[in-house]
RNA sequence: GCAGCUGUAGCUCAGUUGGUUAGAGCGCUGGUCUGUGGAACCAGAGGUCGGUGGUUCAAGUCCACCCAGCUGUACCA
């Protein structure tokens, strides 16, 4: 072994993060608010276990007995493989199957937690996350679809995300299907293209044509094989986002998005230089789908599609949500696997920049569909699902970067300083006082001989307030409450030496040791911390 | 996985064309100072210069390989 005896590194694992006490304080406010706006929708709360059978999760790969990598995995000593849950809907998907009898359809169900993936993590992207997630098994209605949606949407705006600032996509995979069907595209291409469609938001529309030709080569030099489509057939792929010409209709294409057919209210003023906000004013889903089913007269299966995304949107227009907060897409295409019919995704609209001044586009921050096969893997019988999920670390992220999260921490306990050690107990029966008042206080454990320290310590776990008793308030039965908030603004406001003294001993008060929780409640009052 | 960039103290970084014992600021610990915080001053602890090998009288500095991190890209249920 080493001569030196060489130091243990203190080390983190790569997209994994730690977090403080204000973290964890805006997270429990996000999944409350949250849970409670599932509530309403009728959901009901259902926990899983962080680790399930592999095979449950469906990620063995194909023709070898070993997980996919993407999993974090380990083997059981009955050598069964086990695997960390990468996401909340298929553990729902084995409890529904496993409690068949019991559970009743529709089951309509809620559950947020912790999720891995063993991924290369980047900015806001970790390989422990937390999502928050409902579903509705067992209802093949549209409507169970559209309320996802709605749900999707009340639920950015409980959170203090403006109507405007969000906007909810919906597709059907069977729109696209249909497409790729009639364009005549081999189906060993389809995921291919298929991940190349789900590129448009980033790389643009050439980004996406080079990948569906002959390929791309990003900015570092690497070069990306494309899906190698005749120009024939990138053109009919390309209708999903290219502005196209039908007698009755005006279309818009927002960037990064797909084309999107106008309401007849804009049809007197328009410009063709809208502003993408003002552009969106006027999307109507209704018109949209119209026009799609126009233009992909031809394709049978994208027709089926298209007039599931009629049920839906009428029933979300029917409860008051139109194209600004839900809107048909045709470039949304997410979870490849296991989707069957719509999906939705949420996105945040806002745009802004990182610490180091470059723009940052939060994209999805939430997202579902129907799978209407992921519960029939364990059963004889199809049980058609839709769900939703909104990934809350990512979320939780987005808003911080965006400044809407209280990042102040909390306040910290009320600290009761020492002066003469040999009287600690006197001390703790303080701090007894004030937690039996219901007031967060402890003891200066510290070193005690610098009080200045001692202050200094009360100030870095941003307590409202020190009690001092020294050997002069003791031999008159007093104790001294020091206000540290007002302290440091009184501080901040006054030049001079003097005043700065005088003003500092105005944050102080000293009363008789009896009115102890009394004096400490009125500072907890001044700064309106009595009310947790 | 592929590509580019970067690795010096807990953190942010300096370190000349290769040349004595590798520095600074912040932070930490202690002291000035058991009676008042975010102030000042003093002292201290803390380094296999990412690792291994090579070139050289001499390597933090040059070369090769490896490792790690960051960024892009691929995959992302």
């Amino acid at each position: 072994m080493a001569d030196k005896p060489s130091k243990l590194k203190a080390r983190l694992p790569r997209g994994l993060a730690d977090r403080g006490a204000a973290d964890i304080a805006a997270t429990r406010r996000m999944i409350e608010t949250i849970a409670k706006q599932f509530e309403l929708y009728g959901f009901e709360p259902l926990e899983t276990p962080a680790i399930e059978y592999t095979d449950a999760l469906g990620k063995f790969l194909p023709d070898q007995d070993r997980p996919n990598e993407g999993v974090f995995s380990f083997q059981d000593d009955d050598e069964q493989w086990l695997s960390l849950r990468y996401d909340l809907t298929a553990p729902l998907a084995r409890y529904v199957a496993e409690n068949f009898q019991t559970v009743g359809l529709p089951y309509r169900s809620y559950r947020y937690g912790w999720v891995f993936r063993n991924e290369k993590p980047g900015p806001g992207r970790f390989r422990q996350f937390m999502q928050f997630d409902a579903d509705t098994v067992g209802s093949a209605s549209p409507a169970a679809d559209a309320e996802m949606c709605m749900l999707a949407a009340d639920t950015m705006e409980a959170l203090n995300i403006k109507s405007g600032s969000f906007v909810v996509k919906i597709n059907n995979r069977k729109i696209l299907d249909g497409i790729l069907d009639t364009a005549k595209i081999s189906p060993t291409k389809w995921l291919t293209v298929l991940r190349a469609i789900d590129k448009l938001d980033r790389l643009g529309f050439e980004g996406v044509r080079a990948l569906l030709g002959s390929g791309r080569k990003d900015e570092s030099g690497d070069f990306t094989k494309g899906a190698e489509l005749s120009p024939d057939q990138i053109e009919m792929i390309e209708v999903l986002w290219r502005p196209v010409e039908i007698p009755g209709y005006k279309f818009a294409s927002l960037g990064g998005s797909g084309t999107f057919a106008l309401s007849q209210a804009n049809d007197a003023g328009q410009s063709k230089n809208m502003e993408r906000v003002g552009v969106s004013d006027y999307i109507d889903n209704m018109k949209t789908l119209d026009a799609w089913e126009i233009l992909f007269s031809k394709a049978t299966k994208s027709l089926e599609g298209i007039h599931e995304l009629k049920q839906i949107i009428s029933v979300c227009e029917a409860a008051g949500f139109g194209s600004k907060r839900i809107r048909v897409d045709s470039s949304v295409v997410r979870g490849l696997e296991y989707y069957t019919g719509p999906v939705y995704e949420v996105e945040l609209t806002l745009d802004t920049i990182d610490d180091k001044g470059r723009p940052v586009r939060f994209g999805s921050v939430g997202g579902g569909g129907r799978y209407d096969g992921l519960v029939s893997r364990f059963m004889g019988q199809p049980v058609p699902s839709t769900g939703f999920s909104i990934g809350v670390s990512r979320l939780m992220a987005a808003l911080t970067l965006l400044g809407k999260i209280e990042s102040k921490p909390e306040a910290g306990p009320v600290v009761v300083t020492v002066f003469d050690k040999d009287r600690l107990g006197e001390y703790q029966a303080m701090v007894k006082q004030l937690r039996d008042a219901k007031i967060r206080a402890e003891i200066y454990l510290g070193n005690p001989k610098n009080f200045g320290n001692q202050l200094k310590y009360a100030d870095r776990r941003n307590a409202p307030c020190v009690v001092i008793q020294g050997s002069d308030e003791k031999a008159k039965g007093e104790i001294t409450i020091k206000d540290l908030i007002l302290g440091a603004e009184l501080s901040k406001l006054e030049k001079g030496r003097d005043e700065y003294l005088q003003k500092q001993a105005e944050a102080q008060t000293t009363v008789p040791e009896g009115k102890l929780v009394e004096a400490v409640r009125a500072v907890l009052k001044r700064h309106k911390l009595d009310k947790p």
